[in-house]
DNA sequence: TGCGGATGGGAAAAATTTTCTCTATCATGC
DNA sequence: GCATGATAGAGAAAATTTTTCCCATCCGCA
């Protein structure tokens, strides 16, 4: 289970993970040794997933957001597969989700202007037969993080009368 | 400039950031010191802007994303700044765009179920008044990564003809 | 009372980052 | 053609950080 300390930790992490184990551990109010261990645990457990680096998308030119909204009427597995497998080749396409109501999948694409995101959706087409498609595009990014909220992580340790 | 090999340590990176330089350096055929050297110019130009731990969304229990797009008749800039900053508030609130076209603003919303988001909804719109919402669900999260395309970064260093 | 499991700590070993010094290459000006 | 300075690469050493090892403490429970 993942405790008070446990939660700061990865608080801390989420924030930047360049932080040394020593100095995690002197804000939690621990020694580097249990610090790294419960970070190590975390990573096997899968609570922790990797480590990455932050680009900013003004510098490698891929500033504009368009969101894709796709509705479709094949409703295949097989399909679907395809599908997933054309779009993991698009490094633009940073996300896809299968969504519920009106629209089937949304996908958030990274260009550097909209002449890309033309191109982007041109060989998109090509590859597969995909249905309706209405795209809107973001003029500004006020927030974007990676981290995730950690208020609603699994309740503190289960206290005997409760196992 | 950024030039090829700065370009593949950057999708090394992206893609893990714990991978040791001189390790980096063996896969990119450089020594450690020359890519050490390259990794600090890009992290010092702002280029590489963090490194950060990826959760895994079920293991925090945030599993459930939620679109919100809004639509509101408030267009000062005060309003937005003021909108801006309850936003920032919300840890479940992961993404926030100011959009082009029919919508106004955009939430991309981490939470544990339907239910908290039902409470977050509450608690946002206690906060501020915001005009026509309407949110829609994902059911699975295809794909969903921080690594941004790196096929569209500024050009080659340019030759000296074409100065 | 004593055992086992879980958690914390210090110190040492191992690995990695960071610095320092030295070369090679190349465009440029003389 | 040849010095010169700027740019980029390399190896070795120093500094820092991660990782391991061994031990102490606390707590629930038989």
């Amino acid at each position: 289970m993942i405790d008070r300390i446990d939660r700061r930790i990865l608080s801390i992490l989420q924030e930047d993970c360049t932080v040394p184990v020593a100095e995690i551990g002197r804000r939690v109010g621990l020694s580097t040794t249990p610090c790294w261990r419960r970070i190590q645990k975390m990573e096997e457990e899968g609570v922790i997933t990797g480590r990455v680096a932050i680009l900013d998308p003004k510098k490698v030119n891929a500033k504009v957001t368009a969101f894709v909204s796709i509705t479709t009427n094949q409703h295949s597995e097989d399909w679907l597969k395809k599908f997933a497998d054309v779009i993991r080749e698009f490094p633009e396409v940073v996300e896809f989700y299968r969504m519920a109501g009106q629209v089937d999948y949304l996908l958030r694409v990274a260009v550097p202007d909209i002449e890309a995101y033309d191109s982007f959706y041109k060989r998109l087409i090509a590859k597969i037969d995909i249905g309706d498609v209405s795209t809107t595009f973001a003029m500004e990014q006020i927030k974007n993080t990676s981290a995730l909220p950690l208020q609603y992580v699994a309740a503190e340790k289960p206290r005997a009368e409760e196992r």
